[in-house]
DNA sequence: TAGATTGTTAATCGATTAACAATC
DNA sequence: TAGATTGTTAATCGATTAACAATC
């Protein structure tokens, strides 16, 4: 498997590392390909040719083991490692994120949290000290960090994502409704509760 | 236009509406194929394609209208009116969310807040007042709500959603790691940024 | 006119699905 | 053996993209 993954692949696959991820912590040794695609939305039979790419994971006429896909997935999507990323803005979506298991349970750890708030910086956030963010570069240097969350006021968005670009930063999570510029090597992901809402709408309406 | 979209169509639509918003925000009167490409990152040809598809709404040369091209979307995701949401769970996430002005601006408001802790209940968050989960039928059905949000730990995401469903909601946006049980009338949309940010990874990695 | 950008065509590629033999 | 579920084929459909004439 020299070759990258497209998109949708990468895409689905990461899905069923999180369905897998909590079946097991629910204690499931095996699972189908019906039950994955009840928790994804993604038809069975796709499910199945994804995996089947890569190996014959599975059993006929028993399933797959819960474990030993969760191995396979995360050797193919390269996330067996952990990652280090920085949170920019320490108010209350800043405090939810810190606060979530969901990062730790996949490897991910939030080893930095800046905010401009000179009476937050010296304080924790969730064990994490706070920083200002004219030490952003140095830190993020520092500890190699290359993913950046942004959880700021939308009008500090470009600033904030500036300083992360600056600092080497090439994946940015952007929690808030403000637009991004940024150069062609960084990715800007933009997630919007409120454009899925309505997404989703479209197909209960009609 | 009497044929339901795509997903797909309609999930990109979404993303332009998103786009427009902002671009009016900040003011801008006209825009291209080509700069909703940049934010979006969704191909400029593909952009237009999907537009032509309902009608001639750009001027060569020139670009969309922001007003004209916003209006239009919506009128494509019938997304005009108001629409009402319950919050379920008025933890850290829960705050983030209702302070969040977001959903405002795309109309959408939180109608309902529910949390079980009885130090939360009755008294309110970002304006809309904490009841107990006891109520959440009663005030589900008097509000006509049919999107639910869960906010609330994994462990009692399940139960949550349940109760959601009796009381007749048919959207379910599920924070939480947990993996909900639903029928098949119910959508439930599941949002993990750590799978996110894994997939992210993958292609900077690669 | 010159430059810019849309709308559309045509060609390719990946996603999706039903069906079913293989096999646990 | 009987039932269940994978792995794979084959056929279809939508997404994607480059290219470019139309036109502002």
């Amino acid at each position: 498997m020299a070759e990258r993954l497209t998109v949708g692949v990468a895409a689905r696959l990461s899905r069923y590392l999180q369905v897998l991820t909590q079946a097991r912590k629910m204690g499931k040794d095996r699972i189908s390909s019906q039950e994955i695609a009840e928790y994804t939305n993604i038809n069975a039979t796709q499910i199945r040719r994804d995996l089947s790419g890569f190996g014959r994971f599975g059993k006929r006429g028993v399933g797959y083991s819960v474990d030993s896909l969760l191995a396979e997935i995360r050797k193919i999507l390269r996330t067996q490692g952990q990652h280090n990323i920085a949170l920019v803005g320490a108010g209350r979506l800043g405090a939810a994120i810190a606060s979530s298991p969901i990062f730790a349970e996949h490897g991910i750890t939030i080893a930095a949290v800046f905010d401009n708030d000179p009476v937050k910086v010296g304080t924790t956030l969730d064990g994490v000290p706070i920083s200002s963010l004219d030490e952003l570069d140095a830190i993020v240097h520092d500890r190699s960090i290359v993913v950046g969350v942004l959880a700021v006021p939308a009008e500090a968005a470009q600033a904030a994502a500036d300083r992360l670009v600056e600092a080497g930063v090439k994946i940015i999570f952007n929690y808030t409704q403000a637009l991004i510029h940024s150069p062609s090597d960084v990715q800007v992901h933009t997630s919007n509760p409120a454009v899925e809402l309505l997404y989703a709408l479209y197909f209960h309406l009609t």
